[in-house]
DNA sequence: TTTAGCACTCATCTAATGAGAGTGCTAACA
DNA sequence: TGTTAGCACTCTCATTAGATGAGTGCTAAA
């Protein structure tokens, strides 16, 4: 059996009923609003053949029918008219992302806003990954007495503060030639090249300096611990998703908020398969709490090294075509913004 | 119509049952639970009265009685015995609150974790109050052509970092001079003195430097806005809200989420009416979303001076005695840690 | 003052019923 | 041969009517 035209509108029409009124439909209903020109039997006999096909399936006998997972990748993939985004829509994107913002996390949060409200989503931001920041350099401030303030500032523009502990026998003088050492050994170095390679020959570095011969090593490993990267999950409008029919359950609510609650979890939603766009419907998602929902998710780039990724969450009967055309813009607009950031 | 003993006893345990059990709770059961010497006859009479005297009411005519806010209250102020937490769970905070940690931040999210775990509550955790700390010291480190980093030490030990655009033609050197003057003038003074009183001063110190002169009032704004402090509260535990039975109503959960997301009104519910322990029961709060709810709030001091307040919030139908026991001995255990940390 | 007894109330649970939307099948039609 | 009208049938959902049970207030007796 093949997809003909007249089952190609039949399907699309399904579709973007059920992603309005999230209630199955049925043939009479189909003719009533579609003007598709044939009767509601004739819809009927195609809509069998839909089912048979598996793009559609029926709730239980009787009711009207609902799109499946594979309808609904098959309307991503080929019945789906790409949306445009209206000159406004592009407009608050163009100006949110370009607006000054100095520093990395809020362009996150505030990008996990937006995204949540121009969608009517849930927004999953992901920040810099593991891995693709380099030390610029570090420095050394007075704190309170053994401890300092290290600030360290990464080749992507991330600043980060963080109060080491350094043992009380250490003085400014010493630190500002540890911090020299550090400055010229691990600049443009990733975490890992140090961890792996660079620590013994930053302590024989360092421990020529006799004076910090016994306390290097465990200066050293405070240092390094105070670097250590975690990648930040950013959530938006997750209270959009309250809004959403499939969310009356409060049992339903409540695993996936637990959900949210798990970093780690999400990270791995935003996960990209390939290039570009992705879309993960139902239950080609690889938590079961999604079965029910659809991802669609981009990564955004400085240069073309890829950095982070952000996405949108929604009930599997979402807005495919608006969506998708706001996360595609969207990280555009993110990543020429860092990447302009970063070169300034 | 007095309280005799008899009449404390009955309503002691029409609460504790109601906080168990979330049912409305009749003569008869109350007989049958309680071994009280008397038939639910005597008991019927008794709660007779403790309704005249507004302690308890029925939801509806014919099914048992449940207390009002006036009997929490009664109970709260009068009945209640004080709980004393168990040795585990004193090691528990002792241990958690203890642990050497160096920056605000992390104690306060930990504290949020903390609390709504012991308590099974939403636990709100409010940060270092305006105006509470004072400038300690202020350094500028170079970042990209035309910014710098400025990392401000308060006295309080919180540290910050932000990136402030202070134009091309301003140097390394220069800055140190401005970080120097301002380090003299300002340490020790609050953010409002600064912008009050001490602007000026600064402003004319500065233009003695004559390099400085043109720039000097365009940078100190830029600065002061980065000083600019920001109270941030944290909630923890937002999810055991759904596992009360008050919340089975997805709308009351939209409200209650929603009006989590809003940080300002969070602020006001620990808004302290008196010294010590506040408990705000059912109306009292002055947000009718929380009509049916109940704070228990506090504050944690540095030395003398309160710098902040944690709370939690439950079913106006919580327990007291518990989440009174852990919040006081929390708030203690947090001030003396944050003051010897500051000492340190 | 306390208690037993009794009539009454009201929410909740269950089963029954009917309306409505939709299907599949068959036969007629173009 | 594809399309359509008609019809019997199915299944959900909302409504209704009892039945149940927990609880009350009142009265009268202990």
């Amino acid at each position: 059996m093949q997809m003909d035209e007249r089952k190609k509108k039949i399907l699309r029409a399904i579709i973007q009923d059920y992603i309005v009124t999230a209630e199955p439909i049925g043939s009479r209903t189909i003719a009533r609003k579609f003007d598709l020109g044939i009767s509601p039997a004739t819809i009927r006999n195609e809509m069998s053949d839909l089912e048979v096909l598996g793009l559609i399936e029926q709730p239980y006998t009787s009711a009207g029918r609902i799109p499946s997972d594979a309808g609904y990748r098959y309307y991503v993939d080929c019945l789906m008219v790409e949306e445009e985004l209206s000159g406004e829509e592009k407009e608050i994107i163009e100006r949110e992302t370009t607006r000054r913002i100095n520093e990395i996390q809020e362009v996150i949060t505030h990008t996990s806003k937006l995204l949540s409200q121009l969608t009517s989503l849930t927004s999953i931001v992901l920040g810099p990954l593991k891995g693709t920041s380099a030390f610029g350099q570090i420095h050394f401030l007075p704190y309170q007495p053994g401890q300092a303030i290290m600030v360290m500032v990464k080749d992507n523009g991330v600043v980060e503060n963080h109060i080491v502990d350094i043992g009380f026998n250490v003085t400014a003088e010493e630190l500002q030639r540890v911090a020299a050492v550090l400055n010229q050994k691990m600049r443009g170095q990733s975490l890992k090249t140090v961890k792996k390679g660079l620590l013994q020959e930053i302590y024989s570095e360092l421990t020529k300096q006799h004076h910090l011969l016994d306390k290097a090593l465990e200066m050293l490993a405070v240092i390094l611990d105070g670097c250590e990267e975690k990648e930040q999950v950013y959530l938006g409008g997750t209270l959009n998703m309250l809004n959403q029919p499939e969310f009356r359950n409060l049992d339903r609510v409540k695993t996936l908020f637990r959900f949210f609650e798990e970093d780690e979890s999400l990270k791995k939603l935003l996960q990209p398969t390939h290039e570009g766009l992705n879309v993960t419907i139902g239950g080609e998602n690889i938590f079961k709490e999604f079965h029910d929902c659809s991802v669609i998710s981009a990564t955004y780039r400085i240069d073309e090294e890829t950095i982070g990724a952000i996405g949108v969450l929604g009930p599997t009967r979402m807005n495919y075509s608006k969506a998708m055309a706001i996360v595609d813009f969207m990280t555009r607009m993110i990543s020429e913004n860092l990447t302009r950031g970063c070169k300034r």
